[in-house]
Formats: structure tokens, C-alpha cells, sequence
RNA sequence: CGGGGUGUAGUGUAACGGUAGCACGAGUCCUUCGGGAGGAUUUAGUUGGAGUUCGAAUCUCCACACCCCGACCA
């Protein structure tokens, strides 16, 4: 990708409105734009850190054996009564009438639908799962992109004949999601919570420690616990073994729901349907990845989310740098390639230390007086010299 | 929804009730080119409505918008 020709402009400074960190940096880097409160628009940078987020998120739902479905953001009131939950979730549903006066809701999670579809396919067990906007008619959005009012969500349900079945898939889950959340360089907690009005017996939340969080999660150092303070109640000394607790914030970036027989038996499923759902929030995802690699210039991508792999900047030498590119291009490097003549280095070393590309390379006169590229990582210090021959089998 | 705050150009920021200015950005030209460079030139703004006043960005009221705390959530 040319950045002369990149949509996205960085700008020197972020709205005063805007607080948060990684807020800040998503805005400044032009990764997203604020439509209106808690709606954002994705531009080009920014879906492709989601895209790589959604790959990642994808694949091991698949490892977990779960299906892809896309389910529909537009619903019937009806099945919204079966459930009781037309007039009682919260935050309350966006609703509205359509042309013949019928009532409908935009979706804030779907069990209503995905119970609905498996109405009549009793094959069990059975995992589905999608990545489909959520609208959530928040009190109040807040921090950019950690509470917005419209929403990427990856959302999993499943379907087991007995409360065993459900089990296990429910702790298979929590594994896939550390694992998820550890591939895109976060360090997760899982702690006990409240189920709130999804409902279900057991419910675990996956936290992110950061001062940006508005969770308040206690954290036992001795045994292990770890619980919302929602959940638990501000206890000083751990349920389990009676040490003192530590209290961090945290940002909540996934949720899981034993539910049992809650839907199956609100819709009238025949027979023993036991369920789980289980969900997590892309672009808190995606913000909390910043809140956690970061350094006061601006982000720091994990290698498995970053937008591109290279950010290969010309500085006054754009025909040895334009032939790297090529040469990158075609051994399949992603690569942003700063081939703009009217930008001073000064300036896109600061745009590229924002952007957060793990691997800056520069050409300019100094490296070809010896024949070389530098190339340096955006979470070290160190630059090194890299002879021009050797990038024809560049490998990170 | 309760409480608090703020609305000036794309962004940031000035202007006692008295000429709306500056910087960055964007456009054009020149000189630059290893940490947001310099010069010339162009561009663009008081959220909307009512009121007070000779005169309102400034004071009052209403609306709207956005932000923060509470609450709720992935």
C-alpha cells in the first residue's frame, strides 16, 4: 500500500474531548472516526487491525469445532416476548416500526434468534458462532471504543444434551479465549461475575488489567481468585483461603454464560436443552490492545494484529525504496510503503511511530552509501543495517 | 435517566460587551530532506433559535450536540 495514496491522515493532535489512551492513538492514527457518540466509523487502517483481530477470533472457533452463521441484525418483537426479555433487557433494545406498524428490534445479542434456528435441528451437540454488529441502546458510551453504542461482537452459542456436555465445552471455551486474547498480545484474568439479564448459573468474565478499565476486579495472589466486585461484593479477605485481596481496574473484553435450560425452555425446545453463549467485543478488543502496547509516541501492534507487517519509509529516495517495495510485495510482506517526496524524515518517523508498525525500514542517502536498508522494530531501540541483497529473502 | 462540564475553521487555541486572530492541517510555488523544517501565497470558523443592548463569540433563556461521574455492558 502506497501512503500518498492511504486514506487515512494522521493528525499531531486528538480532539480535547478524548481521554483515554488508546482513544487518542486510534484517532490521531486515523485508524477510526467518531460519527456520533458511541458510533464509529472504521476507515481503512482500522478494519485491517479488526480483520486480523476477526482471522484470529475465527480460527479458533473453528479449532473449537463451532460453525459460522450470520444471523440477522433486525428482529421480530415476537420472539423477543418468548423469552420476556422484549421490555426487560439492558441496556433497553433500539427499537422502531416499520412501514406496516410491525415492531422491531436491532440486536443487542441474539439467543432469541439462534435458539429459534435451532427450533427445529435437534442434532446435538452443536456450536455456532458469528461476527456481526451488536446495538446496544447504552446509558452512555464511554472511552472511545471500549463502550460504544453500535459494535463488532463475536458471539457463540452452543447446545449440549446434558449439563456435562455443557461443561466441558464451557471450560474448552475458556481456553480458546486465553488463547485468543494471548495471540493478540494480552494477558488476560478470568474472574467470576454476575450474569446480569442474559442469565445462566455460572458466568466468567476475561479481564484486562488497565487503568482505562471501568471493571473492579479483586484478585486473590495466594490461591488464584479473581472476582468482579460487581459479582463478589468489596470483600477485603478471599472466599477461598481467607488472604487479603488486591483490587486493580480492568477492561472486560470477553464474557462467557453457562445459561442451562434458561432459552431452551423459554422458546419450548423438546426435550433437555442445556446452553452456554459466549462473547467478545472487537473493538474493546482491538482499544485495550493499544491501552496495553503503547509508549508515549504511539502504538506498538503485536505482529499478529498490526495492520501491516512493514513500514518501509523513503526519505529522498524513492527509486531504490520503490524496488524494495516491489521486492517485499512479491515475497507476500504486508507492507505500507511512505513514498511520499513532500514530508520531511522528521515527520514520518513521528507518523510512523504512531501508526505502530512492528518493522520500520528506512532507505535514504546514508543507507545506500552502503548499500543498505535500516530496519529497526517499533518496540526496541536498536536499529540495524540490512544489505539490500539480503531483502530478496526477507523474513521477519 | 440523575449530577457536572464544554460548544470559535478539518484539529488545537485566543479575542474586557466594541475590527473574529494565531498555529497546525489542506491547496499552489520555491528552498529543504535522519525526528512533525523554512519562506511566499490561498483556503476555511463563533452549534441553532429567541432575548437584553447603539453594539453579543462574550450576558440571559430555550433547543441541540459532545465530554466526564453515577448506572449498565463486550
Amino acid at each position: 500500500m502506497l501512503q500518498s495514496k492511504l486514506f487515512c491522515k494522521t493528525k499531531r493532535e486528538a480532539p480535547r474531548e478524548v481521554e483515554a489512551a488508546s482513544h487518542k492513538f486510534l484517532i490521531r492514527g486515523d485508524f477510526v472516526e467518531q460519527s456520533f457518540a458511541g458510533v464509529y466509523r472504521f476507515l481503512p487502517l482500522g478494519v485491517m487491525v479488526l480483520r486480523k483481530i476477526e482471522n484470529i477470533i475465527r480460527q479458533k472457533m473453528f479449532e473449537l469445532g463451532a460453525q459460522e452463521v450470520i444471523l440477522p441484525a433486525l428482529q421480530n418483537k415476537s420472539l423477543w416476548l418468548e423469552t420476556g426479555r422484549w421490555d426487560k433487557i439492558d441496556p433497553p433494545l433500539f427499537k422502531f416500526k416499520d412501514r406496516h406498524e410491525r415492531e422491531i428490534a436491532l440486536g443487542s445479542t441474539h439467543e432469541e434468534e439462534i435458539t429459534d434456528s435451532f427450533r427445529h435441528r435437534v442434532e446435538l451437540p452443536v456450536a455456532l458462532f458469528q461476527i456481526q454488529t451488536k446495538f446496544r441502546n447504552e446509558m452512555r458510551s464511554t472511552g472511545g471504543l471500549l463502550r460504544a453504542r453500535e459494535f463488532l461482537m463475536k458471539d457463540l452459542y452452543s447446545f449440549h444434551s446434558d449439563e456435562g456436555g455443557l461443561k466441558d465445552f464451557y471450560e474448552k471455551v475458556k481456553k480458546t479465549y486465553f488463547d485468543i486474547f494471548k495471540t493478540c498480545g494480552l494477558k488476560a484474568l478470568c474472574v467470576e461475575a454476575d450474569s446480569g439479564t442474559i442469565g445462566g448459573s455460572i458466568s466468567n468474565e476475561f479481564m484486562i488489567i488497565s487503568a482505562a478499565g471501568e471493571d473492579r476486579i479483586l484478585i486473590c495472589d495466594q490461591c488464584g481468585f479473581a472476582a468482579n466486585v460487581e459479582k463478589s461484593g468489596k470483600v477485603a479477605k478471599c472466599p477461598k483461603c481467607q488472604s487479603i485481596l488486591r483490587q486493580e481496574s480492568a477492561v472486560e473484553i470477553g464474557h462467557i454464560f453457562s445459561l442451562g435450560e434458561k432459552y431452551s425452555q423459554a422458546m419450548s425446545l423438546p426435550g433437555a436443552v442445556f446452553m452456554g453463549c459466549y462473547g467478545i467485543g472487537l473493538p474493546r478488543l482491538m482499544a485495550t490492545i493499544v491501552e496495553k502496547n503503547r509508549d508515549e509516541r504511539g502504538i506498538i501492534w503485536p505482529e499478529t494484529v498490526a495492520p501491516f507487517q512493514v513500514h518501509l519509509l523513503s526519505l529522498g529516495q524513492n527509486e531504490k525504496s520503490e524496488k524494495l517495495y516491489q521486492d517485499l510485495q512479491k515475497q507476500g510482506v504486508e507492507v505500507l510503503y511512505d513514498d511520499r517526496v513532500n514530508k520531511t524524515a522528521g515527520e514520518k518517523f513521528a507518523e510512523a511511530d504512531l501508526l505502530g508498525i512492528p518493522t520500520r525500514m528506512v532507505v535514504s542517502a546514508k543507507t545506500l552509501e552502503k548499500d543498505s536498508v535500516e530496519i529497526k522494530k517499533r518496540n526496541e531501540k536498536e536499529v540495524k543495517l540490512v544489505g539490500l541483497a539480503k531483502m530478496k529473502k526477507y523474513v521477519k
